[in-house]
DNA sequence: CGCAGATGTTAACGACGGTTCACGGCGGGG
DNA sequence: CCCCGCCGTGAACCGTCGTTAACATCTGCG
């Protein structure tokens, strides 16, 4: 919520608020609705009301682009999942509750990154995609531990797995016409989320 | 698992298992790995053992290849999904379970095709975009349908969201290393899934 | 035997799109 | 005032890739 929460990057540039952000925003809705490899730069530009290879005056390119998107996205599950459990005390219940609430709020309130979030990880370089990869898999760990607390006979492989189920059942958020109102919504896929997650080992 | 099992369309060509399924199969593999846009003709038929444009002996372009990639799974799941409710009965709670059962094994069965399904639908052709779409929407219906005898509190809006939310849920079968056996995986999904459809309406 | 059709191959075409280049206006500090 | 860094433009370059064309090969059948 303070101001240094945006600038969550590698990039010096706190007092450039403007034009660079206004770019990936408008990238991260596109990519989301037509796939990164189909979007082109001159869209981008014109979603900003540029030409463009003015592009090229804010990024190197287009798959740093791309890159900065998705590693910040990652960065700031990793960063707002860690918080929100150190703040809920001891209690796993507790946490994973306070873990549900982040990612139903985040995937609610970004549809979009969410989508190109798993969506184009593929087309990155093998560096930047490592790099994103080993963010998601600390911002997992986080969950494992939680549901590992809370089932404490099953397998670590197990929470893994119902880590992943968890997010793909909070991540739906791009496929709901939201007709319905947004605490409802968040409501039903908090719930949701925590019957599935506490649901008992066999079935 | 019968023989008629496989051929879902309406091509005539029952006579030729070989060549142009291979060809599917392994562009679904590609496509799901890095994305349609991302792959190229002549690695599709690299995977299969001939050049690029042999594909075209087979499919009139790289875009119909893809059409009826998606729509063979649209219709899949649509039958199988309108079949195993009906063969279930009259009780909702049995129809849930079938449904779950089924969603299930075709996720685990064909991650690829999940992934595809909804990445790539938006590189279709507008009016085969339109008929996946279309498909999708009354097998979504079809777990409305039960979800609603199951909350007959809830809206329909509610259910589809449940329904959507379930679907991610079991659908996150490509993001799980598959390091623990078959039996188990789909025993936790379709415990979790079944916990998340029923779970009490409100947070 | 030799035509026909199905299946492949290589070479070439043409379009699309990311990137670069050369240039122009705009604003602030010496 | 004038110079310079910032930001933007239009034109051109160039690699990639889907697609087509022209030419073999093999099989089966009359």
């Amino acid at each position: 919520m303070t101001s240094t929460g945006t600038d969550t990057a590698l990039h010096a540039d706190a007092a450039r608020p403007s034009r660079r952000e206004q770019i990936l925003r408008a990238a991260a809705q596109l990519f989301a609705e037509r796939g990164s490899r189909s979007v082109g730069v001159d869209d981008v530009g014109a979603a900003v009301g540029v030409t463009g290879p003015a592009i090229y005056r804010h990024f190197a390119s287009k798959d740093a682009m791309l890159a900065e998107m998705l590693l910040r996205i990652s960065e700031r599950l990793l960063a707002g999942g860690t918080e929100r459990v150190a703040a809920a005390g001891a209690d796993p219940l507790a946490q994973l509750r306070a873990l549900i609430a982040f990612q139903v709020d985040f995937a609610l309130d970004n549809p979009a990154l969410i989508t190109v979030h798993d969506r184009d990880l593929p087309t990155l370089s093998d560096a930047d995609a490592h790099e994103v990869r080993r963010l998601q898999r600390r911002y997992v760990e986080v969950w494992v531990g939680v549901l590992t607390a809370l089932h404490p006979t099953a397998g670590v492989e197990a929470c893994r797995a119902r880590a992943h189920a968890v997010f793909g059942l909070v991540n739906s958020t791009p496929h709901l016409d939201s007709r319905l109102p947004r605490a409802r919504t968040a409501g039903l896929l908090a719930a949701m989320a925590e019957a599935a997650a506490t649901s008992s080992s066999q079935a």
